[in-house]
DNA sequence: TTCCTACCCAAGCGCTAGCTTGGTAGCGTA
DNA sequence: TACGCTACCAAGCTAGCGCTTGGGTAGGAA
């Protein structure tokens, strides 16, 4: 997934990882672009040249925060529904794991939707549509084995359903603190709510 | 609201208006940050410097644009609840108006959402908070009536859930298109259709 | 004819961006 | 003692940024 590695510079290392953490902080609260690198130097304690000696390009450092994340978020998308569960638990678990993700890597998801846009038009990223492709196909795939199990709503558009879910979940992330009155698990939960109940008063 | 005016740049032209909208493509399409001024003049067909016979500044396009497209949203949501209906007619309002203002506004809506937290940090640009809050208190002041009238859950925190409606719709101006397959008032039905009812099919 | 105004060009200023280059201090290995 | 490797500094390159300045032109009013 992650581009060609085995330069030098392609391994990892503590230090490597430090400093993409630092520069991740930074790229989700000043914007990407926004961010120099002499920020992520001054963050760092070291001069802005001195990054290049870890990472070829200030890109190389966007690359390997997001790819490493959705590395993780796969493979606990896949996990959830390889348990072979109902569709309105395995549902319920995307959403818990979504947002789990999200108090663990708040920097990387924030980046994720803010330069979504601009990383469209970078071939090395291309790969963020491939991701997106799976992460669809999975959720639309519990929403369909839910509506041919009686147990969702069988007259709307997964599509559009799909969408509307995805984008009320990660968006949350715009304002979700991990010290907040709100745990990621109650918020979850909260949001499950209205996800399957909706907002009217049931007599 | 908007800045002072009353200089040579401060009344409206037709010719500033169009400019608007030009760059208004741009900043949506690629950034605010990452759209130069010769971008802009390049796809209005003049030089960079000429647009500075309009605008003083780069950043009062933006505000331009920003403010006057607020101050209709705002009028739209005022009517909105000065109508005296029920609480779930004037959700589903809210609801409807805010979809066709994607169709109508798309740039400065996308603006709006990926430079919130650049913004955030222009004293130029504190009224958008004034204007967030006024927002939101009409959402919410929906919200409770529409549980004190026995209409909506009791069991929600008005707060989360006036998140959750506002990121859902909001964002979907990420993917809606004016030419897609659904209108925006289509759009505005299915999503009502899953706040109000929620995913779990009713026996 | 003269003047004003709106609109635009041509050229370039000061500044900052990402990145490069050559060198060096410290440490483990042989 | 010498070597190699890692991590870094010091200095500066080129490109491009937002914006300024001085001047030019077309069209209408006086």
């Amino acid at each position: 997934m992650s581009p060609k590695q085995g330069t030098k510079q392609g391994r990892t290392s503590e230090r490597r990882e430090a400093l993409v953490q630092i520069a991740a902080e930074l790229f989700a609260d000043q914007g990407y672009r926004a961010t120099t690198v002499r920020h992520i130097g001054d963050a760092a304690g070291v001069l802005s040249g001195s990054l290049y000696h870890h990472f070829d390009s200030k890109e190389t450092i966007l690359d390997e925060l997001l790819s490493s994340y959705l590395g993780d978020l796969l493979d606990t998308y896949r996990a959830v529904v390889a348990d072979g569960t109902t569709p309105t638990r395995a549902l319920g678990e995307l959403v818990r794991v979504s947002f789990r993700s999200m108090s663990e890597h708040r920097a990387a998801i924030t980046v994720l939707q803010n330069e979504r846009g601009y990383l469209r038009g970078l071939p090395r990223f291309d790969y963020l549509t491939e991701v997106e492709a799976e992460v669809r196909r999975i959720w639309i795939t519990v929403l369909r084995d839910g509506v041919a199990a009686g147990e969702f709503r069988a007259d709307l558009d997964p599509l559009v359903t799909y969408r509307f879910l995805r984008d009320s979940v990660w968006v949350a992330v715009r304002w979700f603190r991990r010290d907040g009155s709100l745990s990621a698990d109650q918020l979850a939960e909260h949001y499950l709510s209205l996800i399957f109940d909706g907002l009217t008063q049931r007599v």
